[in-house]
DNA sequence: TGCGGTACCTACTGGAAAGTAAGGATACGG
DNA sequence: CCGTATCCTTACTTTCCAGTAGGTACCGCA
């Protein structure tokens, strides 16, 4: 009886306990956003005290940006594991699309923190978030270049390819967002929307056209 | 020699105060964002003591409320008046398009508060903005639903539309963003390259046709 | 000229939260 | 059973900033 231990919270080497600060701190800077989440809060959820965190994750700024990579490295995995090389331009992006989705969708708190937290700094993470944004829209741009057949590509081609990237990267943030208050759609239904109006466009899908997976 | 004009601020009519200060705060919150905006550096900008910001425009809060409000009308009476019922669907969206783009090349700092800052935050205001962004959805959804042919409209259908418009305007919103990392694009560039996205589609660009307004 | 009201200020308080000091407890090798 | 490295805590300091108390200067009007 000398020893509840319910009450006595074990020993745990510092790998351990560092997912367990990152897990909450996810969870708590999705909720809060960074400026409201408190390191008192973050240390409760976690179950450890405050001073661990400083100890193993450095200030309340790298533990935020901690948190970022550490989600948009497992995001972009998952997209990247998604899309096959060898693949039509089509089938690629629809196969980008659900890997997506279904991340978002797997991942409510990481998307939050990723897409309203971050992106509301001038911080240092916020360049960390931005980057992987960029890498998304580069991955996206070399899929639309590669598509087009004619390689006479001036400046001018590159940068609306380049635009439309982002704004097709930007629509499916969007869409992710708005999934939020419409939690009944799923999560193929989403990227078969989203991928008839990347291909298609309203002009077809007005006369009826769709794009199905081929 | 009694009075020094340029020391002496004279004494204003609320009405004026109450627009510098919100010219102000617009200004702060866009370059720091909600949190680590200082009321004491919008009182400086503003050319005006603490108290008076409080007295007419209340909480801190209420002030960034005030200027979400403020902004998030302009724009979307931008877009509105930018929008003529009478044409069809496509130049509709055309107009509606340019309008946007247009307002938001010649308001970075309102684009940035209300895209950038308002997004992050479970506050009250946040109901405004997200109010001002179901707006333009509906209005889009509108547009969209006016332009099928026919109307059996089930259930299926009108979400899809509805998330269509969603990623339509996030796609919008994005391709904001992108144009402050490339100021050397114009405003009708932007509109142009989004325009033949939305109604084309990468299928048929990639095929070489285009939109361009009829 | 005095009275009320509005514009406006300096200088403070209170509290929240980042970050730290200093030490206690446990495992483990010798 | 002693040394030492690691895990872990309570309780504190410090800083920053939203919000306020209380008072002054100016205007219109009788």
């Amino acid at each position: 009886m000398d020893v509840d231990e319910r009450r006595r919270p074990k020993r745990l080497p510092r790998e351990v306990r560092e997912r367990q600060i990152l897990d909450a701190a996810v969870l708590v800077f999705s909720r809060h956003g960074y400026h409201d989440a408190s390191m008192d809060e973050v240390s409760e959820v976690a179950g450890v005290s405050k001073p661990m965190i400083y100890a193993y994750l450095g200030s309340k700024e790298d533990l935020f940006g901690a948190c970022i990579r550490r989600e948009a490295t497992l995001l972009f995995e998952a997209v990247t594991a998604g899309v096959r090389d060898a693949l039509a331009p089509d089938m690629q992006l629809w196969h980008g699309l659900g890997a997506f989705f279904r991340f978002v969708g797997e991942n409510r708190e990481s998307w939050r923190v990723l897409h309203r937290q971050a992106a509301s700094h001038g911080g240092p993470f916020n360049d960390e978030l931005l980057q992987m944004r960029a890498r998304a829209i580069t991955l996206v741009t070399g899929l639309l270049t590669r598509s087009t057949p004619r390689p006479e590509r001036d400046e001018q081609a590159r940068l609306s390819t380049e635009a439309l990237a982002a704004a097709l990267v930007g629509s499916a943030e969007s869409l992710a967002d708005w999934w939020l208050d419409h939690p009944d759609v799923t999560d193929k239904m989403l990227a078969s929307w989203l991928m008839n109006l990347a291909w298609m466009g309203f002009g077809d899908l007005v006369d009826g056209k769709v794009w199905t997976p081929s």
